[in-house]
DNA sequence: TAATAGTACGACCGATCGTGCTTTTTTGTC
DNA sequence: GACAAAAAAGCACGATCGGTCGTACTATTA
């Protein structure tokens, strides 16, 4: 890796960070280039301008996203078990960021970038977009391997999936409420058996 | 009423209408001085400093939700048909603020407060906190008129419903899902069916 | 070794931020 | 209508924003 790339790296490294702590908006390219010492004129030379910046954290924390959360999943058996492991994944993502005191920056991106325009919200929409769509196939799944009802709505369940990651976030972000583990792992629990075909044998 | 509560309330309206379309943080004096027709320093005097415009702003925001929200809500009879006009006059403001292109303020000040301190802050949460409380309250009532079931944690309720309402506004506003409503209707249908007691009569 | 391209620097630009100080205009009371 | 108080405007400040500039150092390549 060429010099240019190791520094540019290291960049999106504090970035990433400082993003979502501060999400997008709060980036600003100074207090960048202070985490990642370098100058504001020299960090800058990278990226050219500050939306080109603030694409290239987005694709950063999408990489670091399907490495940690999506990547994982597909490794459980297909059915009910992977969409237990998206779950476990997924909610592990957001519980880490919250732990560190700082958010998940998805969820930060969408709140700063939803009644923009621009490269960076189309990008955001697509990617959770597909994401939803995944989680929507690892349901389908789930239904022809019997483990949930044939009459079953997928991108319905998605939804619902992530209403539970937006839920947790904002109690144990903004609430400091502790139990907001357990009432995430419950609401997910009803939405699993609700999917469950129905049980005629007593 | 004074001129000078009379030009509070005037500038107090204009910025709750700009910051549902900003946030608190892009809630700045020199454009909300230009959307009330008045000069900066002008509108600086009624407030003394930011902080203190912000917080008048929340309060103005928490007097129109109990006012379009809440005290409706609270005129249905109790039971479950009240646990539905929360949910319906709820929607219905988010639902409102979305069509106009701005978004739910409380939704907008808990992403960029969840980490900050403050009165702000304070306030934010102590307002939700009612909120969910009064839910969780008006989930009680349904138990005791024998609509929910006796087993019911009406907090988790409270929690569940409030996804909801996120999951809405993220789907609605970024997403930009035209059936954002339809899908809000059915996970809230879902929940009602899982509170309601278990149906033995055939 | 010489020429070239990549990388980083500090100084600086115009714009905008919140906020203080001073002056002018408007309002309410006798 | 005079006059104090309140309200609004005018102006300026220091800080910070994204971004540009010329320049120097350091790799890479010829």
């Amino acid at each position: 890796m060429s010099k240019g790339a190791t520094t540019r790296a290291l960049v999106l490294d504090h970035a990433f960070t400082l993003a979502s702590k501060v999400g997008f908006e709060g980036l600003t390219i100074g207090n960048l280039a202070k985490a990642a010492g370098l100058s504001k004129s020299g960090l800058f030379g990278h990226f050219r301008s500050k939306e080109n910046l603030q694409v290239a954290v987005l694709e950063t924390a999408v990489d670091r996203f399907l490495e940690g959360v999506m990547h994982p999943a597909l490794k459980a058996p297909r059915g009910e078990p992977r969409v237990r492991a998206f779950f476990e994944s997924w909610l592990e993502w957001a519980r880490g960021h919250v732990a560190n005191a700082d958010g998940c920056l998805f969820i930060a991106a969408a709140n700063e970038l939803d009644d923009r325009h621009g490269p960076l919200r189309e990008r955001l929409v697509d990617y959770q977009k597909e994401w939803l769509a995944g989680l929507a196939r690892a349901a389908d799944l789930a239904v022809e391997e019997g483990h949930f009802r044939a009459d079953f709505d997928s991108e319905q369940f998605a939804y619902e999936f992530y209403s539970i990651i937006l839920a947790f976030h904002h109690s144990s972000r903004l609430l400091r409420d502790e139990r907001s583990d357990e009432r995430a792992a419950r609401q997910f629990e009803r939405l699993i058996a609700d999917a469950r075909p129905v049980d005629h044998t007593h």
